[in-house]
DNA sequence: GTAGGGTTAG
């Protein structure tokens, strides 16, 4: 409310653009319709097109109009203020108008809750569940929904497992949203027993239910039951969308299994879906994995809109299928076709630099890196001592990793390999003691480092 | 006459 007299006095407001041409003449349209019903409707569909095109300041405005003119008493209302605040990311707003709502119903917690959900603050979207109780309100079906989703996002097992248990309790479990919902949090919180269980009992699955257990498989290592899941989904006649498509080529992808990804491909071309950014996403990430460079570029060469995913998926295809060059000029057409490049296709584009020793223009890369403010990110940093080791540079390959603020195995993996790849055998195992005192548990690639250290220090003590 | 579940690149 406080926003919207600023407004009135001229204040600035900043927070997305208006759609709506002239907010005062159509508020005044709306009290010119001649019942209450239908100026609600108004209200309500005012409130839904600022949500929708996140216009705040017209938000605010409708919002005071309606406390100045007594409207706020109803909870209807009330709850497209929650969701047009929701929506339009001020959560703040959007909790007070809850808050101090008299009558606050289970639409105007849930969307509160949603809302929360949608940014990022899951700990404040579980608080409201619990909030909403203490007020008197029961969770319906879609407060259990949304706060399950606010625990897959925190991967809280314990907590989601707690509710649900009350979901039980209140009879919502045969329900197939719910179910779905319990389904992607046992996948997202890495426990797949308990989501095969959910899937199991469940008494009615759809589609999504049926992508939510391949997601759940395939995001957990476990490809090949993935797959066993999508064909079982085939017999059972549920038909196939984008998402079962996009899980199911992961799981692909992640096993290298090219002759079933090939299979898939047949279907989404049949269906429809090979020129959208996401399926094509996919489509070149499993050619990519599975070593297919030009199925990977023709896919890509026919997608209808490119964002920086694609872009970033195609250039680690040719990195790591040996067109270290090749990447690197997709990296900078991603560019001149305005993309900006973020810490993952910049890694891709240092892996490139790695692969072809190219160091001019992995330097090239540190300073754009730099400019951007993205040196701090762990992957960034990991993939920096990787090319200035596999460029011959230790020394700058030591001074990127002394600057990291958090390292990795993958982190530790760099530097050791950098040293034994550069003949600093005893450095490396040095590397390798303080890795094992900060309670790093090494891997393969940690021992391949260390073998090939010790034929380097074993060599130079034979010499000695 | 409002609110709900599953998907992309390192």
């Amino acid at each position: 409310m406080d926003s919207a007299r600023k407004l009135a006095a001229g204040g600035r407001c900043r927070g997305g653009g208006s759609r709506i041409k002239d907010i005062g003449a159509a508020l005044g349209n709306v009290e010119a319709l001649p019942n209450q019903r239908s100026r609600f409707a108004a209200f309500a569909f005012l409130l839904q097109r600022c949500a929708n095109s996140k216009a705040l300041c017209d938000g605010r405005l409708i919002h005071a109009h309606l406390t100045r003119h007594n409207y706020d008493t109803s909870t209807y209302l009330a709850n497209w203020v929650v969701k047009m605040y929701g929506d339009c990311g001020s959560l703040a707003e959007a909790r007070a108008v809850v808050d101090c709502l008299p009558n606050a119903n289970a639409y105007s917690w849930n969307i509160l809750i949603k809302a929360y959900c949608k940014n990022g603050l899951c700990r404040q979207a579980v608080e409201c569940f619990y909030k909403m109780q203490r007020c008197g309100i029961a969770p319906t079906h879609v407060s259990f929904v949304s706060v399950l989703e606010a625990c897959a996002s925190m991967a809280a097992l314990e907590e989601g497992k707690l509710i649900h248990a009350a979901a039980v309790k209140a009879g919502y479990e045969g329900h197939v949203v719910v179910g779905t919902a319990l389904l992607n949090l046992y996948g997202k919180c890495g426990s797949l027993e308990d989501a095969r269980i959910v899937f199991r009992q469940m008494p009615n699955r759809d589609v999504v239910t049926w992508s939510a257990m391949i997601t759940a498989c395939a995001q957990n290592g476990h490809g090949k039951e993935a797959l066993e899941w999508y064909n079982r989904m085939e017999e059972n006649g549920i038909r196939a969308n984008q998402f079962t498509f996009v899980s199911a080529l992961d799981a692909c992808a992640s096993l290298a299994a090219l002759e079933q990804g090939q299979k898939i491909h047949t279907s989404v071309v049949l269906y429809g879906y090979e020129r959208q950014a996401i399926v094509g996403t996919a489509l070149v990430h499993m050619y990519g994995k599975c070593r297919r460079l030009e199925d990977a570029r023709r896919v890509f060469d026919q997608l209808h809109q490119r964002d920086v995913v694609c872009w970033g998926a195609m250039i680690t295809a040719c990195a790591q299928n040996g067109h270290g060059k090749e990447a690197l000029n997709l990296f900078s057409r991603m560019q001149s076709d305005g993309f900006k490049a973020n810490h993952i296709t910049y890694a891709s584009a240092l892996d490139a630099c790695a692969s072809l020793a190219a160091l001019e223009k992995g330097q090239e890369l540190h300073a754009s890196i730099v400019d951007s403010g993205l040196e701090g990110e762990t992957g960034i940093g990991n993939a920096l001592v990787d090319m200035y080791g596999k460029c011959g540079n230790l020394k700058d390959a030591r001074t990127v990793f002394s600057r990291m603020r958090h390292r990795d195995l993958v982190s530790w993996n760099a530097m050791i390999g950098a040293c034994a790849q550069n003949g600093h055998g005893e450095e490396a195992l040095d590397f390798f003691h303080q890795m094992r005192s900060k309670g790093v548990k090494p891997d393969h690639l940690t021992f391949l480092s260390i073998l090939t250290a010790c034929k380097h220090v074993g060599w130079m003590m034979q010499r000695t």
